[in-house]
Formats: structure tokens, C-alpha cells, sequence
DNA sequence: TGCTTATATAAGCCATGACTTATGAAACGG
DNA sequence: CCGTTTCATAAGTCATGGCTTATATAAGCA
């Protein structure tokens, strides 16, 4: 169920942004603030999405917040497009052979 | 940068229940319109914003169109998904050996 | 203990978008 | 042709959510 989490937060352009920076390595709430355009609080608030739907973690050293990405909501998402995935491939290979026909209307 | 259209599209609860009825089989507008409890209009302008992602296409048989679920839009979404767990995995292999210190306020 | 730094939360504003009803456009049937 | 069916588009309403500024929390340091 948290995959609806996990698409509803990087569907936002910012956020997904903001996701994007964390994936490769941390970044402190201050780091992402300075580069991105829109104030701490804001940055803060996206985080707070991002921790919801299990995309990015954080570690505390003295006042610092050290976010990171997080394995777990990515992999439900992958699991749920996986699913997803398969069965529109069985839908099309059971409808190719026989294309439904023009029906009357009632 | 389709993803991105993709994302945004699956995101709304509504649209993505349209398209996960999509997956399996076609639908015609009329069909979706009578599962669904929203009007018509509503379910045509969800389907429009499926299109242009790439989610679903369809048919015209008579009056009535058609919808299924469309391979492109997903794919593109998945495979963006899959870099982004690829740098992950690599961001953890790389930072798990070492954890960064605290370091002193500048 | 107070001052500063770093982040989170609160409250309010405003644009976006998901819905509605009304209407337009196309294709079929009589 | 003309009415009916099916769907799309138009226009307007309203709630959601992303942003702001202001403030609370909490840890480090003198």
C-alpha cells in the first residue's frame, strides 16, 4: 500500500528533484535548502513526504539531519509497475490473435 | 521525459484505478464511466491524460472507443525507476563502509 | 545558562487540477 | 436526413497541496 505514497511523492517535480540529489549520496536539510530554490521549511515539508512513503532515511549528527535515499518505497513502486507491467503483456498477447468485434448497440 | 507525464498521471487515485481496470482488458468510455462513480466528462479527461503519457491508447469501433492499456508510458517508468534503484544500490555499496563523520559547525 | 545553528512544525495564501453541467462533434439506424 | 448514442471539449466551482513567513524544538558551544 505505500507504493500509492511513494508514486503520489515523486510525482512532484520538486520533490522528485529533491530524490533524485539523495540518491547517489546524503545531503543535509541545509545542503538541499542552499541548492534548491525554495525555502528550508518547504524543503523540510518535502522530506517529511519523502520519509512517509519509505524513499529516503535520515541520520542525526549534532543538529544535523543527514538524509539519504531509501531502498524500501522504491521497491514497492518497482514491485507494483512490475505487476502492472505483466499483465498488460498477458492482455496483449490474449487479445492480438482475436481483436473484439463491432457490437450492435442495444 | 515521458516518465514524468506517467508519474503524474498514475499519481491521482481515480486515474490510476481507470488504468489498472485498463490493464487486463479494453474497455469502451461508456464502460469505465458506468464502474466509475464520476461522470463521463470526468472519465475522458482522466483518459486524455493517460494518452498523452503513453498509458493507454485506443480504438474506434462505431461510435464507441475503445481503451487498453499502452506498453510505452509504463515502460518508460519503469526504466526510470530502474536507474534510480541502480544508483541507490551503488550509493549504499559505496557510503556503508565508510559512514561520514560529524564534522565541526563551520 | 544563554546564544547560535540546524531543522521541524504552524498558519495562512494562492495556484493547480479534479470535478460538475452544458454543449459540440461523429457515427449509426430508421 | 433526423434522432439517438457515444464520446470529447468548454466553462466554471471548489478542495488539495505547495509555498511563504513566523515560531517551536533541540543540540552544540562559550
Amino acid at each position: 500500500m505505500t507504493y500509492e505514497t511513494a508514486l503520489t511523492a515523486l510525482a512532484e517535480p520538486t520533490r522528485r528533484a529533491l530524490f533524485e540529489r539523495l540518491r547517489r549520496r546524503e545531503h543535509s536539510v541545509g545542503e538541499l535548502a542552499a541548492l534548491a530554490r525554495i525555502s528550508q521549511p518547504a524543503v523540510s515539508q518535502h522530506l517529511r513526504s519523502l520519509r512517509r512513503a519509505r524513499l529516503v532515511t535520515h541520520r542525526q549528527v549534532g543538529t544535523r539531519r543527514y538524509y539519504r535515499a531509501d531502498r524500501q518505497g522504491l521497491d514497492e513502486l518497482r514491485s507494483y509497475l512490475e505487476s502492472m507491467w505483466d499483465d498488460v503483456l498477458i492482455a496483449f498477447a490474449a487479445a492480438d490473435p482475436a481483436p473484439p468485434k463491432p457490437r450492435k448497440t442495444k
